[in-house]
DNA sequence: CCATAACCGAGACGGTACGTCATGTCTTCCA
DNA sequence: TGGAAGACATGACGTACCGTCTCGGTTATGG
């Protein structure tokens, strides 16, 4: 197995680099190996050596994109108002051609790649749902919100916007984002009830 | 272009049946259009004829599968029961081996494939969809839901499950189903507020 | 078996005269069935119905061209010269773009089916050795050529410029033709011995 | 363009084996690139790496069965004996199976192949034509021939033996190969003229 | 003088091979 | 020894033709 310490950090972040700007460049379809390794200037042993698949390259780029990338969500103390600002951020940058497409590749590989979405969720997925709970938590604390499985309220919230993005089965708008959000809250049962 | 009135039915659903078997034995990666045209005992031309692509393929695939699949929801009267009896079953339909490899196929197309997404949409889901919002509106007339916009009503339902089952980012059991019922209907507001 | 009392003499000519141009413009290599019958705007199946083999038609071809051509070689009484003027017009032939390319792919067809080539040689080239024969004969009667035979002398004439011709193994020249006649007339062998 | 220096030699010899041997036992018009691949135990891409076409492997596999077969055509002092064992030699080998086919093919990839042709007559004609007109040129030393052009005496001599075989225009026997030489040598003109 | 059998155009079909591309492994050579 | 370079066996791609096979729509006799 390869002796990290003697690692070439400059060709780590060409290949990384090449691989974030290739998916967004050729789509999922036609983004190989092959290409990223001509684009970053490196032979192929490199990228084989390092990753074990093209997910993984895909995932280590998104770390790199993602690197302090950081913190919390808003907090104004009326969590409509900041799940909404989330939300709408969120929407927007799934509409960013420069995102779209790398993350539908790296989507694309953790769905056939359980492995891959294991790491996923363990190292970009759960921190950001712990921000997201973390916000949610403190809603609760000011009486805002019911005491919910935070877990499922994350997904009726951002499950929406998600599924929206995927399938394109209907428009990704900032109105969208806002009903969305009021629904969750509100829930759907007739308050007569 | 081709005369379809020229078709051959048996080729047609032996390419359909070999495609949907084929995605299910050995996954998205490895499915291909050779693969499709040996297991079914045809011509690659055959398919290359009548098809765009894989994902036109494996969307007629779907389709047939699922003809005359159909009708109504449940309805029984108390739509929270009738709602986690329907989620539980998708839950088991994603679970099913037979189910679970062919439509992530079906899905890695659609996400990268625009016009794939359309006809999907417009041909399989908007129907499943009008099933769904035909369910909710009886609710509705029924007093026991509010007045909601019911695409969102039917994204905040069932799309926390489809996230969970594209990205596995939780465990997708029927637990999950009935608790996201429950909090879609409740809303996540506390009742003080 | 087709009943050639039915054969419709319009489609045949048009697969016969458009072999012979796909022949010329394309070259062997790309000569095909499906060609021929497009450009000729008949269907394959009238193809394959009166002919065994792509040489076949590019045979047929070939006779429909050479009909009429015919009779005798020149006769001046001077053999050398008439032999000269027969090859300079045969060299002439050989080099004309419209007859070069045609002529490979039916020599090409001929030289893997031996079938094709009895059929040449009995009705293009015997016709053709014919007129040379008869040709040498005169000369011997006038006593220009000594007792040889026939058959050989006609191959010791032809022979090199057919050779030159299929090989491009030199120039095949007027002069050529020339040098090759004389050669051939006067024979190798020193006239001392 | 492929670093030679890098290259697979037992994959080359292994090519070119397979090539001759599948010519000799399919036939030119069976004979395809996927097939030597196959036989050869080698990747497509590794002969289209290296040769331009069917014709330049078959080539090759001339070349390297043809190594080190050389030297000089025999020399006993009298040339109408020589030619007569030489001829003979020749129509021996054009009748071995082993080696008509592949011939064959090559002779088929030449005609249609004008830079093919010109490797060939510069690697394999220029070598062999040198050594006849070497022993010819001894025979006009000796007295035993006039001095012709050489170029044109090969043609004589060995254009009717390449002719018939090519065409099968007539027998291809030992007594023909007599007959040419004797015919080359005496030639046709009457000697009262 | 129609009926019926053939030819005809068109082109779908199961196949084979094409020439290209990417895979993941291996080897060579350089720093 | 890590890395750039790239040859290698493998296998899928999408295309072109093969030779066979229907499908209607004309001919063109022969009963």
């Amino acid at each position: 197995m390869p002796d990290s310490s003697r690692r070439n950090e400059k060709s780590r972040r060409a290949i990384l680099t090449a691989a974030f700007e290739l998916a967004g460049e050729v789509g999922y379809g036609k983004l190989s190996i092959e290409g990223i390794a001509a684009r970053a200037g490196v032979g192929k042993q490199t990228i084989y050596r390092w990753w074990p698949s093209k997910g993984a390259v895909l995932f280590d780029a998104f770390l790199m994109m993602s690197e302090g990338e950081t913190g919390e969500l808003p907090y104004t103390g009326d969590i409509e108002r900041d799940l909404k600002t989330v939300l709408r951020a969120t929407v927007a940058e799934l509409r960013d051609e420069r995102y779209d497409l790398p993350m539908r590749a790296l989507n694309t590989e953790m769905m056939h790649d359980p492995e891959l979405a294991r790491t996923y969720t363990e190292r970009l997925e759960e921190p950001m749902r712990d921000m997201k709970k973390s916000r949610l938590r403190k809603a609760v604390e000011d009486g805002q919100l019911s005491d919910v499985d935070l877990d499922v309220a994350v997904d009726v919230i951002w499950g929406p916007i998600t599924v929206r993005w995927m399938n394109r089965s209907g428009p990704l708008t900032e109105e969208f984002a806002d009903v969305v959000v009021e629904t969750a809250l509100s829930g759907l049962r007739s308050p007569v009830a």
